[in-house]
DNA sequence: CTGATTAATGCATTTTTTGCATTAATAAGC
DNA sequence: GCTTATTAATGCAAAAAATGCATTAATCAG
């Protein structure tokens, strides 16, 4: 059995046409009519019912499909990784992050990698709509900060710092200081923020900012960009409230207001790692 | 690259010795030789480090050893599921039960599956340190009774009944009804159980009857088997509290003291099965 | 009934795999 | 330091498998 007729298989089981599949795989169809029948043949399994007109799945074939997704997903990424693994110091690095730790600590690490392990590559996503800790544990990402701490059998996570909560406002706002925060004062002024997601300490913590001041925040516009969210800001679009770091941007036409809030930034890493480089990055995550 | 590589190189990176895995894998040793040099050859992955006297895993090699192991069992999992919905009605069921329902529910069920559906083969199992969920996901087990209930995105479970708990005492034993047990009247009977697995409601269940007659059970002798447990009792070995559903046993020199107490019976599954044959017996569970 | 469509198949060719024998390299024994 | 035993790699010829082309057989539409 092939790896390639897997996807072969795969790639039928969704087409049901022996002709447009071979194409699309860049096979003869009587090659992929062979390679069905071998798997078939091999599996001792009826994939597909066929009559010259059509092709259907079995409900075995249908139930194969469904398994062997995923699988063969897992399998690709597992070998992506050995790859990575195997290319070492030459091989690169996935970290994600939020977008408030782009201006301090991310460049500091940065500087960090590029003078310790020059021939690393980085990449750098902003992914928060998947959790985090899939992407680890996908092998999608290496390190990823959160202000979400997870609790997993393959995951660690870490508390790196406690990050200050700003109100930010457009320079001409009235509003002077944290004391004159008011409902009052902010009545009226829609909110911009970030796409929140259910059960995340971030937005718990939001939350408990706005019940302090007794605000039922107008949310207007939601982004998961700082640098969006500061624009809207600037344009008179509304106010929000974001980690005070977001201010090392120098955004200009924004001012924050320090709040006494802050948010915890985590990291996380996959127990056990295997990959060298990464673990030689995490290293130098906490100098 | 061919699953057969695939279980080649887990043989040899546990062997770490290339002739003596040709030999267990009943090929020539220049074949596994090539074989595993192909492999690593298509995916640009080197696994092996050898010198002429000694095989070593490269870390890469490693990575993928932990983790093609498990894909690799999930994947001939899976390929022997989809073999036994191909093979319909003449295939097989697998039943995970407790020892409790063998003289009542189970019988039951089996004439009728007997009656309905005569070609399929039914496999008994009691497996109670491995979770029935467990089971149930690695389709090592088609339906599951268990007295727990579980919760999850790929399991179905079903309240059947609710099964009395009785004191098992030698049929020589002074203790007559329900009102005569007190911590008086047991004191000094060692009390014979079946493993008890934490956080069962099973074991909640123990735990709060020996709390409502104020015993502290003496537990000398623990077993899985019903019929292991009232041997002992019969013998004077000690006494035991299981479901009344064993008394249907008629297992000599033993008696059942019903309790006022009650233990559920669940009955699991997977949610989306695929195989025909099982959905039929699950029909015939809840006539 | 005819033509179009589509999966299967026979056949010659090419590619790959296999087993045997041998080689090259190394470690251990004397 | 030399010899021997061990072990992974490799050359080679035979066997097996895969491939592409052309054709066939079956079925559906008009």
């Amino acid at each position: 059995m092939t790896t390639q007729q897997i996807e072969y298989f795969l790639q039928l089981s969704d087409e049901l046409h022996y002709w447009r599949t071979s194409y699309k795989v860049n096979i003869t169809q009587s090659v992929l009519s062979r390679q069905i029948k071998a798997l078939e043949e091999e599996l001792q399994i009826e994939l597909f019912k066929r009559s010259n007109r059509k092709v259907e799945l079995t409900p075995a074939g249908r139930f194969l499909q469904q398994q062997w997704k995923p699988l063969m997903e897992k399998m690709n990424a597992v070998i992506q990784y050995g790859r990575k693994i195997h290319q070492g110091e030459g091989g690169s690095v996935v970290i994600n992050h939020p977008g408030s730790i782009s201006y301090d600590m991310l460049p500091d690490l940065l500087s960090r990698i590029l003078a310790v392990f020059p021939g690393i590559k980085v990449e750098l996503v902003q992914s928060k709509h998947t959790h985090g800790i899939e992407l680890l544990k996908a092998f999608e990402a290496d390190l990823c900060y959160s202000r979400h701490q997870y609790n997993d059998d393959f995951v660690v996570s870490k508390l790196i710092r406690e990050d200050s909560l700003a109100l930010v406002v457009p320079v001409a706002n009235p509003i002077l200081t944290e004391p004159d925060i008011t409902a009052e004062a902010l009545r009226g002024e829609p909110f911009i923020l970030s796409t929140l997601t259910d059960g995340e300490t971030y937005q718990l913590r939001m939350e408990q900012i706005f019940t302090r001041y007794g605000i039922e925040p107008d949310i207007r516009f939601e982004s998961d960009f700082g640098s969006m969210i500061l624009s809207l800001i600037e344009k008179g679009f509304g106010v929000s409230v974001m980690p005070l770091s977001y201010s090392l941007a120098n955004h200009p036409g924004v001012r924050f207001i320090k709040l006494p809030f802050e948010v915890p930034l985590y990291l996380h890493w996959r127990k056990n790692e295997d990959n060298a480089v990464v673990s030689n990055i995490l290293q130098l995550t906490a100098p």
